[in-house]
DNA sequence: GTCGATGCAAAGAATTTGCAGGACC
DNA sequence: GGTCCTGCAAATTCTTTGCATCGAC
């Protein structure tokens, strides 16, 4: 069920598929966006924009950290991102949207911050089912459940 | 199912069982923090830091904003109002939590910014399942529906 | 050659914190 | 009368933006 450290199988097809969406939509190729997207295809876990400049810096590669921001905001924009604020004063979170429309939600651990992931076929439908129903015409949705993780559990009782 | 600008039955009844809480929980009573109280307690709707101080700046009464921040922050800790981060870069909004435990959801219009809110029992029965399954020890959720209000849809297309 | 993209540094915005004074119990 | 609470202002973060320059197409 959760699904941590793991690496989506999707995970090349999407840089790729990021890629080309990026260039039909107009925009230019560079040496710092590539580096911005494919360590964000790399991983299956949501980053903040520090740490996937501290990913991309890991590899002998370099970036600003506005670059960083900017790109996000592109992919976001371009629905090849998906953005996550888990509140709290904490930085923003981004991963890779799939582009088979397969999504996950979130777990949150109050204590230590990490956070993982879960997906659930019927939580799907049960939302599906509720953004038919209200007024709002609705494109996206987020689930969050917090508490505290297996670690935190086991530690603080 | 929507339910905005209306008051929860439970309005009043939340503002004294807050104002018991703290006190049993050994904090002070002050004007500033009935007034934070008070104003959320007065509101359905999700509110901010800077919201919460015009509401009470409208009553003739006054109150520092990092004292509201700081109120908040207690209420919280004490299981007496919710946080929600809608992304974005906007600041967190704060509502009353009911005591009974019921709660609700929130839609958010991705033009305007409008926050409104749903409730459903499916869902949550729903999420109740999920989180006896996951290997987190879960306390809360939080489901956001993002799309366009009534009045963007119609506006934009 | 044009125009988007980059990096730096400054700007902005939300939230937190240090501190001295005031109020509650 | 001690301790918690308050307001102000400064400090912290995260994120965005202005601008000169660089590089893709």
């Amino acid at each position: 069920m959760a699904r941590n450290g793991r690496q989506t199988a999707a995970a090349k097809g999407w840089t790729e598929h990021a890629e080309r969406v990026l260039k039909d939509a107009g925009h230019r190729s560079s040496a710092p966006r590539s580096a911005v997207v494919e360590a964000l295809g790399r991983q299956d876990c949501v980053l903040t924009a520090r740490e996937l400049v501290e990913e991309i810096r890991a590899e002998g590669r370099d970036v600003g950290i506005a670059t960083v921001y900017r790109t996000l905001d592109v992919l976001d924009e371009l629905g090849l991102a998906q953005r996550l604020d888990v509140g709290e004063g904490a930085p923003a979170r981004y991963e890779p949207a799939d582009p088979s429309g397969e999504h996950h939600h979130h777990l949150v651990c109050g204590s230590c911050g990490r956070v993982s992931s879960f997906e659930d076929a019927r939580l799907e439908r049960e939302i599906d089912r509720l953004a038919r129903r209200v007024d709002y015409r609705i494109g996206t949705h987020e689930v969050i459940l917090r508490g505290d993780c297996p670690t935190c559990s086991s530690a603080a009782g």
